[in-house]
DNA sequence: AAAATTTGCGCAATCGTTTGTCCAGCTGTT
DNA sequence: AACAGCTGGACAAACGATTGCGCAAATTTT
């Protein structure tokens, strides 16, 4: 009920100055150990805790960080936020949260808001249709450090953490061209996506390492909505090569597509193989799960990231030491395949 | 680079008391309108932005609201963080985050945190097996209000808002009932928990309503493993009356049961169906959805204990006028059924 | 025209903590 | 014995904003 105790109170009631209290509890070595002995008694018999604000207003630090994100019902960023989450209260830090729902202007909101609640650093990925970045660029004047993760804007001089689909792809393309598939269909993302590229890229490799051609015909780039998967579903089915394998962009794509597919009578694991990304984490609960998916280690993007934004703020890293960290990925088997 | 600008700058620049830009910049009457629009003028121009800090400790409200739950992974828990996030916003107040992952240990730590970052209130749901509540208690002596969501603790005094499982359970056993099913099992959780005794209450009403016996056989507590599942269903399928319906505690128990009398030959939707609690999202992927679920309302839930928290910190809401929300569960059938 | 009121603004304290500077007394050196 | 060097601690400013109170000038009331 009585205001809780304060560097003051104690040091009325020892007789000292709030300053040498102040310093006793941080066992500063110029106070004396008598001294600093009774201040860390009296401080614990009042349960003494100090005032947080207090301090945050004084030292000009919040130890709280922003993350800004698309969707936490995404398994990606549900996950990806353990990782921040974990690696932040390992430093003392806490997390403040907001979710931009894909909404440009909302995570313009989100962004401003966290900057008066003065957090000391921010994690961002993209809604999905940000394509202007003056409200990040904007958090320089203010020296908040950002480290963009998983959704990377297209810009230079930036701190990221994402992970190159490359890699993945080329290994399920791969895996999929040893099984003896030879006409495998692609439904990609939008072009002027990194990620679509990288998929692209990918796939083209894989094929180049057995010396077979790329059709790009094959490759159809869809908006990820429901319609366009289908879509690009149908013009794979009606193209003039007949397929035997589908990658697609994610497993809510494949999903989709497998539930089209199925639905024009193709026969899911015989005529045609799906292998995806890994979002969903109960595919086995699926009515046709991939044959194998591509992991992108969002735990591990979310430590990294916070990692990285935690050295910039104990000043580990200079602002302009740009980290571009890149994740491989990988791909996985399903279990029991 | 230079320093943002303070009340203090803007005070000297126009020879003015700080006391009266700040009163300027808050449309105080009593301040006169032309050196109201003058201070604006230059705040405008210096883009001034109150130290929201500085405010924090001098008002000692942070604005910040704390968000303990289980974890972000489980479908419910990420519509309910929207809810909160969506709700909180609106009154300006920001969301600090902190996972439990079912610890104990864990949440009583991040309440600590919280505690010492002085967010304003708290909103929580319980560990799975949290039972002492001192972590909570602790918080009235600072005055922090706390409104439990979904997982509550089992103490008076306090405010919550919670669903109800019986009437959704009334709805879900009556539809079996109606549909001809007259041996229905139930895949109940942990005894002790007040979400199993609703559901026992509800299938125990339903068959009342229909003058029919309520056998407790063919209710089974389960402690919601996989194993414990797989447990229960055997237990099911190898019960003396033959079952034709199954009530599940949620979507992934139901999975987890589908799969195991699958595997042990059971058609089903054709011997056997399901019906569950909603919990994914994506049920329309799964190999076998259930004919139904009851809804949680997720996001209500959330908004609705935002919205008391609120109250609650604006005095709106006096701390010992508890408030005790039940939100009624509905069955919904599943889309194509 | 004197009194009462209103208008417009400044003064100073306050929130709790940290930190640079200063000072008194003690110790030790030569 | 005089001076330098420590030791242990006090003083006060500072962080930025808010707010109760006071006071003069302007305005209205009687």
């Amino acid at each position: 009920m009585p205001n809780p105790p304060t560097i003051k109170e104690i040091a009325q009631r020892l007789n000292l100055a709030p300053s040498t209290v102040s310093r006793a509890l941080h066992n500063h070595p110029r106070i004396g150990l008598k001294t600093r002995m009774q201040v860390q008694a009296l401080a614990r018999e009042l349960q003494y805790e100090p005032n947080q604000t207090a301090i945050f207003f004084q030292q000009k630090k919040t130890f709280t960080l922003g993350i800004v994100l698309p969707e936490l019902s995404e398994a990606f960023f549900s996950a990806a936020i353990s990782g921040i989450e974990d690696t932040a209260n390992k430093s003392n830090y806490m997390v403040l949260l907001g979710q931009s729902h894909d909404d440009t202007a909302r995570e313009q909101k989100i962004v401003e808001i966290m900057k008066n609640h003065r957090v000391d650093g921010l994690l961002v990925s993209l809604a999905r249709n940000t394509v202007h970045y003056a409200h990040f660029e904007m958090l320089r004047k203010y020296n908040i450090p950002v480290v963009f993760f998983d959704r990377i804007p297209d810009m230079k001089d930036i701190h990221y953490v994402a992970s190159n689909m490359e890699s993945g792809t080329i290994q399920a393309v791969s895996l999929l061209l040893q099984q003896g598939h030879r006409v495998i269909g692609m439904i990609n993302g939008p072009e002027k996506l990194i990620a679509s590229r990288q998929r692209t890229t990918g796939y083209q490799k894989a094929m180049q390492q057995q010396r077979l051609k790329y059709d790009a015909t094959l490759n159809i780039h869809s908006d990820l909505t429901k319609e366009g998967t289908c879509q690009a579903m149908q013009q794979l089915l009606s193209h003039k090569r007949k397929i035997t394998a589908v990658v697609a962009f994610n497993d809510y794509v494949s999903q989709d597509a497998v539930q089209y597919a199925a639905e024009q009578g193709v026969q899911i694991n015989k005529d045609i193989c799906f292998v995806s990304y890994a979002n969903l984490p109960l595919s086995s609960y699926m009515a046709y799960p991939p044959l194998a998916s591509v992991e992108q280690y969002p735990y591990l993007q979310g430590q990294k990231a916070t990692e990285i934004l935690l050295d910039l703020l104990s000043g580990k890293l200079a602002p302009d030491a740009y980290q571009q960290v890149v994740i491989d990925s990988k791909l996985v088997i399903a279990a029991g395949k």
